[in-house]
DNA sequence: CGCGTAATTGAAAAGTATCAACACTGGTGG
DNA sequence: CCACCAGTGTTGATACTTTTCAATTACGCG
């Protein structure tokens, strides 16, 4: 549910800060939006500290979490090799420590060092690999059952997110969630 | 729908066929199945030829379609990174030809060819950015929403891929899928 | 023709969303 | 200290959507 990469983190850590390297450092506040959607941006982001939620809103006004994003996640990066505006949105859910690196740095270092060329090409590969699963599992599975995976894997998740947050996360209505969570209560099952 | 990547296709063509480079072509028929799931590979493929379908099943028998995949498309490469075995299954739509390239041979490229690196990269920055906003309008609209969409980007969806494909494309029941076309077509929407 | 696969349909059951009302919480200012 | 407010969470009743299951038909091909 909260995806993080502390191998990149590392890396970027131990190597580029504080190395005149064009890495800089910037702070956001819960519900600020680092990115917003469908615009243009020329920074690719990692995450030092903190949660966000990466998410895609339609005209009918109904959100769609993607992921939610820690330590050592990536974003913007997707729209430097696909050249397109920006198709979610960023926002951060606790206080939260980013850097940024411009595209022109981002590619220099994509060329220049294959390390992080590697360490770059698996984050994506990591995206794909478990959005997949995912996808399948939400339209596959009914609700009771979603919400016990993520019950399985992230025990604490009602007290990080709100509810509203975890409801567009599963793509449900948030009486359902509340209904299946009392369902699952009465049974013992949670 | 059918996804597809003439870029990397020629390319390919150009610099690596014919030239002792390690790449080799295979023929498969309908319904032959080159990649399943859960299991280790050492091999990238490359379509240079035909359509596949890229699907997840679960344990209740159900099929999630990820992806329609025509020429040009990759697949197995996330395993390379991720070091997982397959997430997905791969099956044959038409007559198909594929190159492949052992996982040696694909990490040898990607190191010494930046212009094969950077089309790797970017064919996988495409697979995140055309992902997420399929989920998110399956999970945020009716049926109805789906299809009209669906028949606006590829309005002869029905010639090539069967009834019960295009329901597990879009995560609902055949019966599903045929009483919104009734309805539609009553409508004379379709 | 006969076979297997794919497509179609109706009726009932199950699952979800919608909407509107109400409760809880923490913070603010009088 | 209390009243108020906004944001978040909770709940019931109802309407709607989707699936399930089983039966039937259409189609392509040896």
């Amino acid at each position: 549910m909260i995806r993080r990469n502390p191998e990149l983190l590392a890396y970027i850590n131990e190597f580029y800060i504080e190395n005149e390297s064009g890495i800089l450092e910037e702070k956001y506040h819960p519900k600020q939006r680092i990115i917003e959607q469908n615009r243009r941006y020329n920074w690719v982001y990692i995450i030092k500290e903190g949660i966000t939620k990466c998410y895609l809103s339609d005209e009918n006004g109904k959100d769609f979490i993607q992921e939610f994003l820690g330590e050592g996640m990536e974003f913007g990066e997707i729209e430097v090799f696909s050249c397109n505006p920006s198709f979610c949105c960023i926002e951060a859910i606790t206080e939260l420590v980013v850097y940024k690196i411009s595209y022109i740095d981002f590619n220099t270092l994509l060329e220049n060092d294959k390390k992080f060329n590697r360490l770059v090409i698996k984050s994506m590969a990591a995206k794909i690999s478990y959005k997949a699963p995912r996808h399948s599992y939400q339209q596959s599975y009914p609700i009771e059952d979603n919400i016990l995976r993520l019950q399985q894997l992230f025990p604490e998740f009602t007290k990080i997110i709100s509810k509203n947050d975890i409801a567009n996360y599963l793509g449900i209505a948030l009486r359902s969630l509340n209904r299946t969570l009392n369902q699952l209560k009465d049974r013992n099952k949670i």
